[in-house]
DNA sequence: CGGCCAACCTGTGCGC
DNA sequence: TGCGCACAGGTTGGCC
């Protein structure tokens, strides 16, 4: 689930519950899970105030007064649940690794059944230097990410395009999905060569790149209030993907007769279109 | 360093 | 109904 916009929506719907409210309870479940939690993450957070609720690419991050900034990323199964503290809360699931409990009664859940996510501590005064943050690149929406920078990064490449957006350390943010629809708009190859890419090809690349995520951002919010609901169940927005998960359908570029084709490149499947992708 | 693969895990959906 | 396999939105460690 969680790229660069589904983090962000995750992030505006525990900043309300989170922000300027102390942790009262914290309970960790699982001792690991992509990497060792904390020993004393319970304790170190517990009668803590959170003071902000930020993002940096796919981390979320908690700053806490008097404490280590807490670095939280979803992987690739990970959740987090608000249970209202208007209801009765209820009984912990199986992959419910974390409970964050607040002075106001409300309950945070970190629930991730295939457990790639990962919680930890950063120095707030280093958070940058962090080894999980140090060396990522710019994400989509700085000023920093511009088409000069991009294909200068591209420039030296020699693998694809694709292998070359889901790098992190070029810019940090996309996934798969967002990777195969900005290439379809873009009209690029996943295959193609990043390093071949032009100047004007570039051109076009950052600005689309840009668009994606923004409007993924913008629809994300729609589940802001799925997200907050009662019920503890996450109603993540249903994205109109133009090429992911579509193979075999034809394309939906007016006057094209192209069809979504799927092929697998370091494992992972990239969807694009046969006709209008070169 | 660049590039590729396996590994980390569980769940789900599909064909037989 | 059950089994086995392919596959899943991410990242990293290890090997050429």
């Amino acid at each position: 689930m969680p790229e660069l916009p589904e983090v962000e929506t995750v992030r505006r719907g525990i900043s309300p519950v989170l922000e300027g409210v102390t942790l009262k309870d914290v309970i960790v479940r699982r001792p690991k899970l992509r990497i060792e939690i904390p020993k004393d993450f319970s304790r170190v957070l517990t009668n803590k105030v959170v003071e902000k609720v930020s993002r940096k690419s796919k981390y979320i991050l908690l700053y806490v007064k008097d404490a280590p900034v807490v670095i939280l990323h979803l992987g690739m199964s990970g959740k987090l649940l608000i249970h209202p503290g208007t209801k009765p809360h209820p009984v912990l699931e199986k992959h419910d690794h974390i409970i964050f409990d607040t002075e106001r009664g409300d309950r945070l859940i970190f629930n991730d059944p295939r457990r790639f996510g990962l919680v930890t501590f950063a120095n707030p005064e280093a958070v940058d230097s962090h080894p999980l943050l140090a060396s990522m690149g710019p994400e989509p929406l700085a000023n920093d990410f511009n088409a000069d920078y991009l294909f200068k990064r591209l420039s030296s490449r020699k693998s694809a395009i694709k292998a070359a957006l889901l790098d992190q350390k070029i810019i940090a943010g996309l996934g798969n999905i967002y990777v195969c629809e900005a290439l379809f708009r873009s009209g690029i190859h996943p295959e193609r060569q990043a390093g071949s890419l032009s100047i004007e090809q570039v051109n076009q690349l950052v600005p689309v790149i840009r668009d994606v995520i923004r409007e993924a951002i913008e629809a994300g919010g729609s589940t802001l209030k799925d997200y907050a609901k009662v019920d503890g169940t996450l109603g993540y927005f249903q994205h109109q993907f133009q090429v992911y998960d579509r193979a075999g359908e034809s394309c939906s570029i007016m006057g094209c007769s192209g069809v979504i084709g799927r092929i697998t490149q370091q494992g992972r499947s990239s969807y694009f279109c046969n006709a209008c992708q070169k």
